[in-house]
DNA sequence: CGTGTTATTGACCAACATCAAACTTAGTGG
DNA sequence: CCACTAAGTTTGATGTTGGTCAATAACACG
């Protein structure tokens, strides 16, 4: 159920998850290749942090997606971001103790826990590393803004092309896209929920989207034959996820 | 046009405003009230800092109101956030040095300038206050992501009477409103851009708020006979503004 | 080969946008 | 103090986006 490794897999995703955003020391890499990791498998469709807990841990998503989201009273959830390999959903715990969302699994996952402890000690041994967590969560900050001026105020068609555009450049920075090919490990339910529409609409609106050529492909695996055209039409400005140049970036 | 002074009432604000989100020790304050402000007036409507910007500062809001805004390419712009006196809404820069967005004046404004050495300085002498930053920064997130839900998910009127709550709840925690009376200095059409709503739909909405009971008083300034039924009716549940209990808290 | 989730379609309806005009208010200069 | 102006508020008429309900079809999984 549980393995503790010294500069596992896991660590180096963790590492190249974070010099996607700041350029690291070989000092502090050695600090963030010993954290503590406890690997963890949940199954899909659960939570993995919830609304009220007080977590004495953060998780490292190793592999599989998930999802920051609230359930209102009516039962319908809302959306707030997508999390996968690399991501530490719960790196806010640090800091604001106590959750005021859940996180939860869309596929099965298996994530690493790493102590709060075992974080502040690194952060103490190398500092920078603090600026570097505390860049992450402002980033995190970031995206939700930016998803506030797409769900504030752009239609359906133009949300839902954000969202692939969104997931393109995250799942591509870490490897999982290509610019050739998409595969986007969420339903149309969640679609909807993450953009505050129903999914009969998400439904229509990829027809459309189909229809018109901004999309191709069947199932969830999806091809962009015009990535400039798609990002034009949703009004795609990736500099809210201050990424560092992409190495393999596919810009005009 | 500026003067420095230690200790002055917009470090006393500033100060009151971090207890409201964490204890702070005596050496803390110190180091706190002991920090170089300039101040400076923007006049209403004007930016204080603007997309694309990177600044050398954070400022400090002292007197009046501001908003954290995006304009989109169509010139429509979205409202991500209201700031007051206490408020540091640049925080973020210290770690993301590149604003994405703008934050702007809805009243005349006097602000604090605030070197980013000098609050590295600061943090740097008493490091729980890198915590404290940090924190606020997170509570800012906190707040985006409600809104997220809010604009998603609800109704215009339930968007509006949410609104008027944590308006309400922010203002009351700095002095600025009672139980009695908030006096909100947002006009119709910022509602409306906060909320996702057009101007004249907002109109309509706080129409029926007052024919409901909801809402009552004219012009700006507005009475609430029952904030009670007015945050169930919203759905608002305070605790993603992360404020210690109020000392005249108006709760059940 | 059932069983549950997801995707798709159609019919109908409500919330909210847009457009345009009138009205109110506050501020400004004479 | 009064006209003049600009900004904000209010109202009405009309159209569109996207929701809801309900049923069917397509999958995925054991």
């Amino acid at each position: 159920m549980s393995e503790s490794v010294s500069s596992s897999r896991a660590h180096e995703q963790f590492i190249r998850r974070l010099e996607l955003i700041a350029a690291l020391t070989q000092g502090e890499r050695e600090v963030l290749g010993a954290l503590p990791l406890e690997l963890r498998d949940f199954p899909e469709n659960s939570d993995m942090v919830s609304e009220g807990d007080r977590p004495t841990h953060c998780l490292l998503l190793v592999g599989g997606f998930a999802c920051r989201y609230k359930t209102l009273t009516d039962g319908q959830r809302t959306i707030m971001d997508f999390h996968m390999a690399g991501d530490v959903p719960d790196l806010l715990t640090l800091h604001l103790p106590k959750m005021d969302h859940n996180v939860g699994t869309l596929t099965a996952v298996t994530a690493a826990f790493i102590p709060h402890r075992a974080l502040n000690e690194a952060i103490a041994a190398q500092p920078r590393l603090g600026s570097v967590f505390w860049r992450e969560t402002l980033i995190q900050s970031a995206i939700f803004r930016e998803w506030l001026v797409v769900v504030g105020r752009r239609t359906g068609h133009q949300r839902v092309a954000h969202l692939i555009c969104d997931m393109h450049r995250r799942m591509t920075a870490i490897g999982l896209a290509s610019p050739a090919e998409l595969p986007l490990p969420i339903t149309q339910i969640e679609i909807g929920d993450a953009l505050g529409l129903s999914s009969v609409h998400v439904n229509r609106v990829l027809q459309d989207l189909r229809r018109d050529g901004f999309i191709a492909g069947q199932g969830r695996v999806l091809q962009i034959p015009d990535w400039h055209r798609l990002e034009q039409f949703a009004e795609f400005d990736p500099a809210y996820l201050h990424l560092k140049p992409m190495p393999m970036a596919d810009d005009h």
